[in-house]
DNA sequence: CCCCCCCC
């Protein structure tokens, strides 16, 4: 015999522990098979020290049975398992993938002399296994179905409906179901409508169990799921106080400028700044129903705009006139007008929804608004992509605008301060981007609004040159005198000169700066002469100097430039001129800041 | 067990 078994890997894997690439004889195999579902293989394994019986083939391993190659005895490496408890508290080991090392007639018998391992109940017997959503692929439905309790967030929730045709009448709603390995839709019928309706609620999480699972019928289900639930007598859900950890509501928002690149018929989710909402009308189905439909306007920071109708209830409840920031979960495009968008009874429709997205959309658009003021009827401002958008601004109409990019040449002459102003007002954030272009050996020019989180006390101030017009850091002769190298005079008195290095930051990133002695005297509040008094003679006064200082903000006119040393490269900002901010620069700036917090 | 997803 040349092959070791795993010794311990039954009692690692039936406890969920892992274990890299457990070598187990194969003792036995039954098969089950219930009612018109597949058939499932139960085989008892081995490590040559315990037993273990429920470890259970992954139906994508039939074939190994079909294939007569699980003989008992054989040698097996089990090289993808994974361990669930059930809701009594058994553990069942599934085995995904696996490979026969050595044959039975090669192994010779049974290796040792194992016997049966007797689990480690966790806890009482009211321990649950939470099975995610992913799981109903693997796990034999008909074997495990009314063991397992899943814990999902409810992504949307349909009204109820009705429905009388050959086959019968009756009742309906359904709901979808999200946590963190998938989505699924659930539907209640007749008595379950009246059971589960008003508990279930979108957004929140519940416990539930013994649904009916079956195969999702593509057609109607846009979830990614191939099966889906349906509730029953026996089913069970209960609202779930903890469940943070399940995700919310996941979007793949598509910028609406790729609109006109996706297939027709897509269901996609898409978020923009209502512009505008159309007044709700009635029209008549060709199945001579009667809906009401409101049809609105989405732009996104892409400069496109896009038509989205919403449908019934949704249409008549919607309010527009606040522009909400409006995304939509699962809306069906359509050519119609190039490309625009229709909500189904599976979209979920959000109104100012609580997520990044939204924020940032806002902040980008707002942050547009507010600078436009000063700029007569254009506006620039970079994106969170960094490019640049230019619009024209209707003053009068307090609108969104429509976003078109295009160059500042093409509202501003260049040569104009405002265009300067334009292109020159940026970021920390974007200091590095090669879209600044200060990567060349030329300095460089950019205002910034920004706070000042810490500044060098220490070395902030220095004894220069008393001469006018040098600022020359002097020698300490250490007998009263000072030695100026550039006058190349001796002093009996210096002048304090302050160069300060000072950390900015704003929403996008900090950046140590150097302000030299005018632009610190400026930050600090204080003469560099009155600085140096206060540090040798009172340093709590002047320490309070400095923490007055820190969190103050302001706008920054720096200079900036690529400087190498030993190879490497760095940029060096110098503060040119600091200058209040006003009412305009400083909301654009707390602005930013919701943006900051919300990352 | 529904299964309609609309109109221009």
């Amino acid at each position: 015999m040349d092959i070791n078994l795993t010794q311990g890997a039954v009692e690692d894997l039936v406890e969920g522990r892992p274990v890299n690439d457990p070598v187990l004889q194969l003792v036995d195999t039954l098969q089950i098979t219930k009612g018109s579902g597949p058939t499932r293989y139960r085989v008892r394994m081995s490590d040559g020290r315990h037993l273990w019986s429920a470890f259970l083939l992954a139906t994508q391993l039939n074939h190994l049975s079909e294939e007569n190659l699980l003989v008992p005895h054989c040698v097996c490496l089990l090289k993808k398992t994974t361990t669930s408890t059930l809701s009594d508290g058994r553990r069942v080991v599934i085995i995904l993938d696996m490979e026969i090392l050595q044959s039975a007639e090669k192994s010779g018998g049974l290796i040792g002399n194992p016997t049966t391992y007797k689990e480690k109940i966790q806890g009482s017997a009211a321990f649950v296994w939470f099975a995610p959503l992913l799981w109903c692929k693997v796990i034999i439905t008909r074997v495990f179905s009314p063991r397992w309790t899943i814990r999902a967030r409810v992504m949307n929730k349909s009204s109820i409906r009705t429905w009388n045709n050959s086959r019968g009448e009756g009742k309906l709603f359904s709901f979808e179901i999200v946590d963190e390995s998938g989505e699924m839709k659930i539907t209640a019928f007749n008595k379950e409508v009246d059971k589960f309706f008003s508990l279930v609620e979108q957004g929140k999480v519940y416990y539930i169990s013994k649904a009916t699972l079956k195969v999702a019928n593509k057609q109607y289900n846009t979830l990614k799921h191939d099966y889906e639930m349906t509730l029953h007598a026996h089913s069970s859900i209960m609202p779930c106080a903890d469940g943070q950890d399940i995700p919310a509501v996941q979007c793949d928002f598509v910028p609406i400028a790729e609109l006109e690149n996706r297939d027709k018929d897509a269901i996609i989710d898409v978020i923009g700044v209502c512009k505008t909402a159309e007044d709700v009308s009635r029209i008549t189905t060709k199945s001579s129903r009667e809906v009401s439909k409101r049809t609105l306007h989405l732009i996104d920071t892409t400069g496109k705009m896009v038509a989205a109708t919403l449908w019934g209830e949704e249409a008549e409840k919607f309010e527009g006139s606040e522009q909400p920031v409006v995304a939509i979960k699962g809306a069906r495009l359509s050519d119609f007008g190039g490309r625009s968008l229709s909500a189904l009874f599976s979209s979920t429709v959000m109104v100012n929804p609580d997520i990044p997205e939204a924020f940032r959309l806002r902040l980008s658009l707002l942050g547009v608004l507010l600078l436009i003021q000063g700029f007569k009827d254009c506006m620039c401002r970079r994106d969170f992509s960094l490019r640049v958008l230019i619009c024209r601004f209707d003053s009068t109409s307090a609108h969104f605008p429509a976003l078109p990019e295009a160059s500042p040449a093409d509202f501003l002459p260049s040569d104009t301060p405002e265009y300067n102003s334009f292109i020159s007002r940026h970021d920390l954030i974007s200091l590095l981007s090669p879209h600044y272009g200060i990567l060349s050996s030329q300095a460089d020019y950019f205002s910034c609004v920004a706070t000042l989180l810490y500044s060098r006390k220490d070395t902030c101030l220095y004894r220069a040159c008393p001469s006018v017009d040098c600022n020359k850091k002097v020698l300490d002769q250490h007998n009263g005198w000072f030695r100026c190298e550039k006058c190349n005079r001796e002093f009996p008195n210096f002048k304090y000169r302050l160069l300060l290095s000072a950390n900015l930051a704003d929403f996008g990133d900090n950046q140590w700066v150097t302000c030299f002695q005018e632009t610190a005297e400026a930050l600090l509040g204080h003469s560099a002469e009155t600085l140096g008094q206060l540090r040798d003679t009172d340093e709590a006064a002047f320490d309070a100097v400095f923490q007055k200082a820190n969190f103050t903000t302001h706008i920054f006119k720096n200079r900036v430039k690529l400087e190498t040393y030993n190879d490497e490269s760095r940029v060096k900002v110098t503060v040119m001129e600091v200058q209040p901010v006003n009412h305009r620069e400083y909301s654009r700036m707390l602005l930013s800041n919701i943006h900051n917090l919300i990352q």
